[in-house]
RNA sequence: GCCGGUGUGGCUCAGAGGUAGAGCAGCGCACUCGUAAUGCGCAGGUCAACAGUUCGAAUCUGUUCACCGGCUCCA
């Protein structure tokens, strides 16, 4: 007799041979949304037939784990519809990923965007008509056997560490997959085929290109809905579409990669740097400027040259080779060394606005995104070894009072360990990991471990923030440098009156600044707060007789330090505060005969509307609660 | 860099071998207006670039460039 239990519940069967399923429904569990089953804790098809007893769970459609498995059956939906229009089609991988799934497919013949209807409607059709999925277990030799013909899951049954794999039958497409997956093809109602792209098979560029189709499946008709209203409303947050529409900054075919900044845009970036510059001087930084081009022989030493040059854009002067800087460490250990250091002078925290290129690939270039010229808000802090774990701790500190504080970030962080292509010993690696560790720990700061992710020199702690639309964007790093100090005999002179090594710590809080930007402009979907906004106060006269105390009062304006703009076109009021409101203007100051003979003001918030009048100090007054991390 | 797609006035887009179109923005004129689009008029494009096919190319072909979606890489 075979044993089942739910929590509570129990089933005894009198079988030997029964499926999970009759198990579900003995146990009174089973409903319209089980789509799969869990066995002591795996999960498993419903139709898996047990001979053990055990702990039997239903996988309903509406949790995470059966939501999985309904986009993953999705997915083989999409191919079996694939093979039947393309067919002689090979497939490579097709997982569910976090909001969807894709399938790699070697295509016979071509397949574009405007085929993805006709495929969608070919899945409708297979689901329509009930498909049944079968299971089948068999050895390795018996699956290469089966898949002769089949190059990739010839490659991915080799591959595997198994003496079986599973192979899941729907009509007369059949697939190398772990499972489980939907019972029949009809349980699969609310999907989408979204887009079409390249993708490396096994990830790697040397091989061959497959043709990528990603879709997705929901539960409800209603969660699909949402999904597309979701991907509609980041398209509205595109900083790309919104710094062209706010006039912030644009891109040019004569510099790919490197964008151009309007008025409006460096508005918000120099108060950007204005906050960073006041944060920075409060923790005890101070500020240089390295320069822009550095003899090769700099680079050599410092180890770019090996490990970093083909980002390296290089000119030459005099029939000397230079290069145009990709970072600034190497500058930044020259200022170090231009005196002899006490370990009383440190920590020496040496912050640079440094505006560095690099060559990026041409396809990977994405608005303000990924470009090939940014501003790093970097420092490089020397400090004695002993001190890492207060620095680090102190670090970030600074970072989550940017991010969460003052932006309204969620971020995560992660530990970067050695990569395969680094300088140094195992025993310093060890040792900068460690440090980065205790300081992570010593915090209470949950984080995910990267390995092999981190810079040539050092490990690295990384921020990543999360933009609108759930991508994460890597923002600041805190980075150990057991290396160059030692490349440029960096030294200081410690309290036992000999030369010690210091440690160096290269970190970054925007990250990039312009990419900063680009975060700040869809998190906040163009609708800067208060204190960032490009332009702060749109002072609206009713009709032009009332543009002279428009001007006075931008003059008052100006005084204050406050960025504003007088509409002075000879259009209706709903026109002009139609447009300022477009523009995400935070304030606008409605003046008319009123307001001029009383010496007021007529207050418009963007969100809140009409405020009414009042006069101009009471407006100030208005302004000074606003947020403002300036003040 | 690779795969696929797209390049038409400042912006959004129509036109698919036979003398370049619309709306918005701009400019001019009229209106001088009280909280999300006043009306009329004018001007604006070697149709991404280059080469080819053709009597004739924005339209067909090829090459290049840029952009978009991904892959790889990354702040």
């Amino acid at each position: 007799m075979l044993q089942f239990k739910h929590e509570d519940r129990q089933y005894n069967s009198d079988s030997e041979n029964i499926t999970l399923h009759e198990v579900i429904k003995a146990l009174g569990l089973d409903n319209k949304k089980v789509i799969a089953a869990k066995f002591n804790g795996e999960l498993s098809d419903l139709s898996r037939i047990v001979s053990t007893s055990g702990e039997v769970d239903a996988i309903t459609i509406d949790s995470p784990e059966g939501l999985e498995i309904l986009r993953h059956s999705t997915a083989h939906l999409m191919a079996q519809a694939i093979l039947r229009l393309y067919p002689g089609s090979h497939f490579g991988v097709g997982p569910a990923i976090k909001d969807g799934f894709y399938y790699d497919v070697d295509v016979a013949g071509t397949i574009t965007e405007d085929d993805l209807p006709k495929i969608e409607a070919e899945m409708r059709k297979i689901a329509g008509a009930g498909e049944k999925v079968s299971r089948s277990d068999m050895t390795k030799d018996e699956a290469l056997k089966f898949f002769q013909n089949d190059p990739y899951k010839t490659e991915l049954i080799t591959d595997i560490d198994a003496p079986t794999v599973s192979v899941y039958k729907q009509g007369e497409y059949a697939d190398l997959c772990r499972g489980p997956h939907v019972s029949d093809a009809s349980k699969i109602h609310n999907f989408k085929l979204l887009s079409i792209a390249g993708a490396y098979w096994r990830g790697d560029e040397h091989n061959k290109m497959l043709t990528r189709i990603y879709g997705t499946a929901f539960a409800t008709p209603d969660e699909l809905k949402e999904y597309i209203r979701r991907m509609e409303e980041a398209k509205l947050r595109d900083h790309r579409k919104l710094g062209k529409d706010l006039d912030l900054f644009s891109l040019h075919e004569e510099g790919p990669g490197f964008p151009f900044f309007h008025p409006k845009g460096m508005a918000v970036m120099n108060t950007l740097i204005e906050f960073w510059r006041r944060e920075h001087i409060k923790r005890g930084y101070t500020e240089i400027k390295t320069p822009q081009i550095l003899d090769r022989e700099l680079w050599v030493r410092s180890g770019h040259w090996d490990h970093y040059r083909e980002n390296m854009y290089l000119t030459e002067i005099d029939e000397k080779t230079y290069a145009i800087k990709p970072m600034n460490c190497p500058g930044s250990i020259l200022v170090y060394k231009t005196q002899l250091r006490s370990y009383r002078d440190l920590p020496m925290r040496l912050a640079e606005l440094g505006c560095v290129h690099r060559h990026e690939k041409s396809g990977v270039l994405h608005g303000l995104m990924r470009v090939r010229c940014f501003t790093q808000d970097d420092a490089h802090t020397y400090i004695e070894p002993s001190k890492i774990r207060e620095e680090v701790t102190a670090i970030m500190e600074l970072d989550k009072y940017f991010y969460t504080n003052v932006f309204g970030f969620k971020y995560t962080v992660e530990l970067s360990t050695r990569p395969d292509d680094s300088m140094g010993t195992d025993e310093q690696w060890n040792e900068a990991e460690n440090a980065l560790r205790e300081a992570l720990e010593s915090t209470n700061t949950p984080y995910t471990i990267n390995p092999g992710d981190g810079a040539f020199y050092g490990p690295k702690i990384d921020f990543h923030l999360e933009d609108c639309i759930g991508r994460t964007w890597q923002c600041g790093t805190i980075q150990l440098d057991f290396q160059l100090p030692g490349r440029f005999d960096v030294t200081y002179i410690g309290e036992d009156g000999a030369e010690h090594t210091p440690v160096l710590i290269h970190r970054v809080v925007f990250g990039s600044v312009e990419r900063f930007m680009g975060i700040l402009i869809e998190h906040y979907a163009g609708a800067f707060p208060y204190w960032l906004a490009p332009v702060q106060i749109k002072i609206i006269p009713i009709a032009d007789s009332h543009l002279d105390y428009a001007r006075e009062l931008q003059n008052a304006f100006m005084n204050q330090n406050l960025r504003s703009e007088i509409d002075t076109r000879s259009e209706k009021l709903g026109r002009k505060i139609r447009d300022a409101q477009m523009q995400k203007i935070p304030y606008m100051l409605v003046v008319g005969d009123k307001e001029k003979e009383n010496h007021t003001v007529g207050v418009r918030e963007r969100s809140k509307g009409d405020l009414g009048s009042m006069s101009l100090d009471e407006f100030m007054n208005v302004l000074s609660k606003e947020f403002n991390p300036l003040r």
